[in-house]
RNA sequence: GGGCCUGUAGCUUAGUCAGGUAGAGCGACGGACUCUUAAUCCGUAGGUCGCGGGUUCGAACCCCGUCAGGCCCGCCA
């Protein structure tokens, strides 16, 4: 018996999922308090790979995107305006959008902008690109037009029970005012507020002003808490699976207490799926408030979106994941695409294969049908590191299409990679190790590498770059015939002009590059190494 | 304080559920190509599997302890 088979973590989720029938909600949800990150991202992709893995396990499945509209502002972001003080407490639907100072926009909320919908429409934008498309469901609307009627009446009527459920698997004291619901004051907060009482369907209460009043809780005026809240969404949704970061998934954390508050409400809970979270490379958690961020349309401007998509596809969910927009990102991407360019049904062909090398090759293949966008399938004719060197010695798009000898058939996708090459470039996060710099002066370090070959071929190269046709081919026929000539390596050659042009011993192929600059700049360079 | 997760070559990691003397990619190094030397091809080196015990014929894997990082028990993906 050789075991059960091992599989992709998304297939290994479906099949519990299968466990449990044919028909499903997969479910995700983000609250939008500030800009969203690829942290969020993964959230999403997590919930989008798993809707692929039950579609292809044969389910019937529907991918749901709930937007907590409803939750409050909590405090004053560091990216706010103390104006916003006013608004502490108030639910995000209702307050309106930050102008980029971090002031109130008045003027945009009247036209029907809140805060909510300003960093939801990035994140959607975002989605879009990497192919995401679940439905989304507004949780601020949800609870206006009567859809958690049924779970609040029931919360409200429960609230010991419920109360018992919370005190015991998180461990935690309730206080003597604790109630199920959470209704808005006389300013429209839901913070500072005291329930004196619940005749169905009505709460009353006593605000921090003194004020009192009664909440209907079948119209949405206030909201469940969030221990209760989630629940309720799952039952009136029917979420049958959610996956969900690791601050709700630990022992006595919120989804503990909602799998059991759920049963109140006659349904049972999601198959979970715990994720760890993603940190941005030497700087720790990513966090809105903070400003630690990298926002998913800024990493979509660096890199495709199907490389996004295979970070999340090929990490299991449980390991945590640090993104580096830096030479990480050159890794994954270059990973990407040998990856890609794979074929996989030779390699499973092979009969000797161990059962261990089997599944990885299963593994990989399946990460990347995950990442693959629907509609550019096509393999990228160029790996990251190339298309970097390329992008910075051909300032025109031809030459570079022409190096790679696809000048008669460029495709949108590669198009649409060169332009986010050149935007990467021009960014702070391109790595220094990758950039190409020409010296202005000689560096003395670099020259005190040179040994007798060095001092005897460099006058050979002045020479003949004196006459030689300024073009790539001309340049390379240069520098072999320089050292031919006095019968050294070409190796020689290169050594050489590496060291007086980027004072380095290594480097990019450099007749494309040379090609690209003044021929006299470089001679005078070359000279002055003399 | 209680609980959960993670710790495997310089880096990213597979393998841990079902124990059988550690696999891969990147990088590094070396070589090849009458060769655009960060391209391509071939090869080499590199691991006391965080640490200490235990169980076992046998442990990265199971058990106990311990260290480090993260998280939950208010809110956060």
């Amino acid at each position: 018996m050789i075991g059960v088979e091992k599989m992709h973590w998304s297939d290994v989720a479906a099949k519990r999922l299968a466990e449990r029938g044919e028909k499903h909600i997969i479910s995700t949800g983000i609250t939008p308090s500030g800009e969203f990150h690829i942290g969020h991202l993964r959230e999403i992709l997590t919930g989008d790979m798993l809707t692929k893995a039950a579609l292809k396990a044969g389910l019937d499945v529907e991918f749901v995107f709930i937007v907590d509209s409803a939750d409050p502002l909590r405090k004053v972001y560091s990216f706010l305006d103390d104006d916003y003080e006013a608004y502490i407490g108030h639910q995000l639907k209702q307050i309106p959008p930050p102008t980029p100072e971090g002031k109130p926009d008045h003027e945009r909320f009247s036209n029907g902008i809140s805060y909510a919908d300003h960093f939801l429409e990035p994140f959607k934008e975002a989605l879009d690109q990497i192919d995401v498309r679940p439905r989304f469901i507004d949780n601020f609307e949800s609870y206006a037009s009567g859809k958690f009627s049924e779970m609040a009446r029931i919360a409200c009527n429960k609230a010991t029970e419920i109360r018992e459920i919370i005190e015991r698997v998180s461990g935690r004291e309730l206080s003597e005012e604790w109630f199920p619901w959470n209704p808005i004051d006389s300013t429209g907060s839901i913070d500072g507020i005291t329930v004196t009482g619940w005749n169905d369907p009505y709460v009353e209460w006593i605000d921090s002003n003194g004020q009192s009043g009664r909440s209907d809780v079948t119209k949405g005026e206030g909201k469940l808490p969030w221990r209760i809240d989630w629940p309720a969404k799952w039952a009136w949704i029917g979420v049958t699976m959610e996956p969900f970061g690791k601050d709700h998934g630990a022992a006595g954390g919120s989804y503990d207490t909602g799998k059991e508050i759920i049963e109140l409400f006659g349904k049972q809970a999601p198959v979970d799926l715990t994720y760890e979270w993603i940190s941005l490379r030497g700087q720790g958690a990513m966090s809105s408030s903070s400003g630690n961020t990298i926002g998913p349309l800024e990493a979509l401007s660096l890199v495709p979106p199907e490389i996004l998509r295979y970070l999340i596809a090929s990490t299991k969910p449980n390991k945590a994941i640090e993104f580096d927009t830096g030479m990480g990102l050159v890794t994954l991407a270059d990973e990407f695409e040998r990856t890609a360019s794979r074929d996989f049904a030779i390699e499973l062909d092979n009969e000797d294969l161990s059962r261990r090398k089997r599944v990885a090759v299963e593994d990989a293949q399946i990460a990347v049908e995950l990442s693959s966008i629907s509609a550019s399938n096509e393999a990228s004719q160029v790996t990251f590191r190339h298309l970097a060197l390329l992008a910075q010695t051909k300032s025109n798009d031809g030459d570079v299409w022409a190096s790679i000898g696809i000048q008669d058939q460029v495709s949108p996708s590669m198009i649409d990679r060169l332009h986010r090459m050149r935007t990467w470039i021009a960014s702070r996060h391109f790595p220094e190790e990758l950039r190409i710099t020409i010296l202005e002066h000689p560096n003395s370090e670099a020259l005190a590498l040179f040994g007798d070959e060095e001092r005897t071929i460099l006058p050979r190269i002045i020479e003949l770059f004196t006459t030689c046709e300024w073009t790539s081919p001309g340049i390379q026929a240069a520098i072999s015939n320089s050292a031919k000539s006095i019968e050294l390596s070409p190796r020689v050659a290169y050594r050489t002009l590496y060291l007086t042009i980027m004072g380095v011993e290594k480097g990019p192929r450099l007749p494309a590059i040379l090609s690209e600059l003044n021929r006299e700049t470089i001679l005078s360079l070359l000279k002055q190494c003399l």
